[in-house]
DNA sequence: TTAGGGTTTG
């Protein structure tokens, strides 16, 4: 039979094919070799309608890919099918289908300038005794040649995500874990990155784009269920990736267990069979035990400052504010409990019902959204239902205002999902926010204002347990003093008309404090010349290692007694040459997370990613007799999250090898402190500078915090790069200066400070400084 | 082509 298809069973063809065939590469399709006993394997990327040729003979045209030589530049191939094969083909051969070719006759292409295809095309007919074996629509998998499909009803075959393969084109069935909204990509399409897990605990990430917004997945939450048909699996820094492929198409299950089995899809036909049913079923209790979900999503009345979190509202206004922000006026029935900004705009830009947006004045939040954001956001309807991802609240001060305001931002990029979605009416969450706006009274919410929200959500359930918590409040200390019990309090007053320097225990209120935006509160110290510095950002470490990558590697460095060297060239145009030095204990190598290493070449990403499954990463580049540090604006040990800096002024580099020393220890537990030493590096620490305004009714005062660790509970050092760790540090700072607050609604504050004197030659100062004070422990 | 998950600092 010239047009076969094939059906496959437990993954070998029930009809294999002729013995005597042997694959043949695309490349090697071409004028002049003996194709006779050859077959070409493709996958169909276009198909052309069935014509007749002036001479009435049927005529049918299809594109091949070749899947193997897919990123080549030419990769793609005309065939052209003549007569009643023509005929047939045209019945069954279908977009993304598997396609077997043998007895071809190969001839000059004379579309291949303009097409950019192969130089050849394929002449088929029954005449000449060629055959074409279907694979038929779906394509299942592509191993080999043993391929695929039933001919009657399809029948999907769904891969693993531990089975994938590089360079086929699969289904499968997998759990979001993470997600970006579809967002204005920089070329022509929408982009939606997906990242799943299925029971084989293997994580997949997915970038998908599609020039309609409609026709990718339409996710809505971490833990819905998605099938994939005929994505595309290539390997991507060593991992495997899906991308679209010709005929992707997806379906999105709410993956509530118990929920209805509704396929949300902008497909009109798909199929979606019991069998499939049973598989959402399964992938739903393994999720719910096996995936964490976050619980329900903030509402405006839960918000704190310094948050990231997924607000689920509905749109009242919109405006455009300058080119690079655009406002988004939303609600969602609750209060917020701080002051909120609202952003200026002109009247006549604001888009909105007038008489609602005056209604709900004191129930909607301005949403800033940047750049990236603006387009999608322009495009918004009035009314809808928005679910806002990772939106920031930040705690500001107006100018002119005495009180903080809380503000929020979509700031612009798509990290952790930020982003903008569009949830239909018939969404679950939708259907339960409708029904609570409906019931909110718009009557009460303008005599609310100075309610606090915890009355309002039932954080608090009762009145007297609003009023234990503000008199734990005001009454108790939220800070208390790790030393010098025994001291007497003593007025600010009295402080500040005193001779430094002294010490004294306070009882006094956080009126203010500085820096407010608390990353900026973050130094580096020197304790040898007692010298701050601003912590380096990634760009200028960036920078660095892109110029020490202009070093090539030294070979003769490699392999020495004690570390073992690896090195390999990226493929890339820029052929950058990498070298991995993996230092040896005992001349074995360590577990990874024992293992301290050094790199050459290396991009921050890279280094990033070795600091995840490495103890410890140094930067280095080979001079002509031994490796050697980064210049000290780059940190010169990673370890987990922390950058380790040295001071340039009191840092005299040693060369690499003193590190040999601890590797040659018993057990090197690889500190920082005991590394920074041996190579010559005066260690930066992070510490919190912080100037806190202080007041107790008889005077204010300035005292300075200068603190690693003690007064926070949480490391300095840390801060930065643990969003976890920020958030509970401005939470702690909510409690110690609650915002909104007037000076009598304050905690009180316990503290031991310091007075010192500073002297130059022009004026004498007495400064302030807290110390062995800590935050009280059910403040933290 | 686009992006390739890992928060801005407005």
């Amino acid at each position: 039979m010239p047009v076969q298809l094939l059906k496959i069973i437990k993954g070998k063809s029930e009809t294999p094919l002729p013995s005597h065939l042997q694959k043949e590469d695309l490349k090697h399709l071409q004028e002049g070799f003996d194709h006779t006993n050859k077959y070409f394997q493709g996958i169909v990327i276009l198909s052309y309608p069935l014509t007749k040729l002036r001479d009435g003979t049927d005529f049918f045209k299809v594109v091949l890919q070749d899947l193997d030589n897919s990123c080549s530049r030419i990769n793609s191939i005309n065939i052209l099918i003549y007569g009643k094969m023509a005929e047939d083909c045209a019945k069954v051969i279908r977009h993304g289908d598997t396609v077997v070719v043998a007895g071809f006759k190969l001839a000059k292409s004379p579309t291949a300038r303009e097409d950019g295809r192969h130089g050849c095309h394929l002449e088929m007919s029954e005449e000449a005794g060629s055959a074409i074996y279907v694979c038929g629509y779906p394509t299942l998998s592509v191993i080999g040649v043993n391929i695929i499909f039933p001919s009657v009803a399809p029948k999907y075959v769904y891969t693993p995500l531990n089975c994938l393969k590089d360079g086929t084109i699969v289904n499968l069935y997998g759990v979001v874990k993470f997600f970006k909204p579809p967002y204005v990509s920089k070329g022509t399409d929408y982009c939606s990155v997906v990242t799943l897990v299925d029971p084989s605990n293997v994580k997949l990430t997915c970038t998908l784009f599609n020039g309609n917004l409609d026709s990718l997945p339409k996710i809505y939450k971490v833990g819905d269920i998605v099938r994939f048909h005929r994505i595309k699996i290539r390997e991507y820094n060593g991992q495997m990736q899906g991308i679209t492929s010709v005929g992707f198409a997806s379906l999105t299950f709410d993956g509530t267990v118990g929920a209805p089995i509704v396929p949300r899809t902008s497909s009109k036909v798909y199929t979606f069979m019991d069998e499939e049913q049973k598989t959402i079923e399964e992938l739903r209790v393994w999720a719910a035990s096996n995936l964490s979900i976050s619980g329900p999503a903030a509402k405006l009345s839960g918000v704190q400052p310094m948050l990231f979190f997924d607000l689920t509202c509905q749109l009242v206004g919109k405006a455009k504010v300058d080119g690079s922000s655009f406002l988004l006026k939303v609600w969602d029935g609750t209060k917020c409990p701080y002051p909120t900004w609202k952003v200026p705009v002109e009247a006549r830009d604001l888009e909105g019902e007038k008489v609602l947006l005056h209604q709900l004045r004191n129930l909607t939040v301005d949403v800033l959204v940047y750049d990236n954001h603006v387009q999608l956001a322009k495009s918004l309807k009035i009314g809808s239902f928005l679910r806002i991802y990772s939106i920031h609240t930040k705690q500001a001060n107006a100018d002119n205002e005495d009180v903080s305001h809380i503000e929020f931002h979509l700031h612009g990029g798509t990290c952790y999902g930020r982003g903008i979605g569009v949830l239909p009416e018939s969404n679950p969450d939708v259907k339960e926010l409708k029904a609570f706006l409906e019931s909110v009274d718009l009557a009460d919410s303008q005599n609310i204002e100075s309610m606090s929200s915890m009355e309002l959500d039932g954080t608090f359930n009762n009145v007297t347990d609003l009023e234990s918590h503000l008199q734990r409040c005001q009454q108790l200390s939220v800070t208390v003093l790790t030393d010098h019990q025994d001291l007497n309090n003593t007025e600010l007053k009295t402080i500040l008309n005193s001779t430094a320097p002294q010490q004294y225990r306070i009882r006094a209120k956080l009126r203010t404090y500085k820096p407010q935006k608390l990353y900026q509160c973050i130094k580096l110290h020197c304790s040898k010349c007692n010298s701050l510095q601003e912590v380096p950002d990634g760009d200028d470490f960036d920078f660095i290692l892109q110029g020490s990558a202009v070093t090539a590697p030294n070979p003769e460095l490699h392999n020495t007694s004690w570390y073992d060297s690896a090195m390999w060239t990226t493929q890339d145009q820029k052929q950058r040459k990498i070298a991995i030095h993996f230092v040896k204990h005992d001349e074995m190598l360590q577990q990874p997370e024992d293992t301290l290493l050094m790199i050459e070449g290396g991009t921050l990403k890279e280094v990033w990613k070795l600091t995840k499954r490495f103890k410890c990463v140094i930067p280095v580049r080979s001079t002509e007799d031994d490796l050697e540090l980064l210049d000290l604006s780059a940190p010169f040990l990673l370890q987990g999250n922390i950058k380790y800096y040295g001071c340039k002024q009191c840092s005299t580099p040693k060369p690499i090898k003193s590190l040999s020393s601890i590797a040659a220890e018993q057990r090197p537990s690889w500190e920082p402190t005991e590394i920074a030493q041996v190579l010559g590096i005066e260690l930066l620490q992070y510490v919190f500078i912080m100037k806190f305004t202080l007041v107790d009714g008889t005077g204010a005062l300035n005292a300075y915090l200068f603190d690693y660790e003690k007064f926070f509970q949480i490391p300095a050092s840390e801060i930065l790069t643990n969003n976890f760790l920020q958030q509970k540090m401005q939470m702690t700072m909510n409690t110690l200066c609650p915002p909104g607050r007037k000076l009598d609604d304050l905690p009180w504050l316990e503290c031991f400070i310091k007075s010192y004197n500073v002297r130059d030659a022009m004026k004498h100062q007495v400064y302030y400084q807290i110390f062995d004070t800590t935050v009280a422990e059910d403040v933290v």
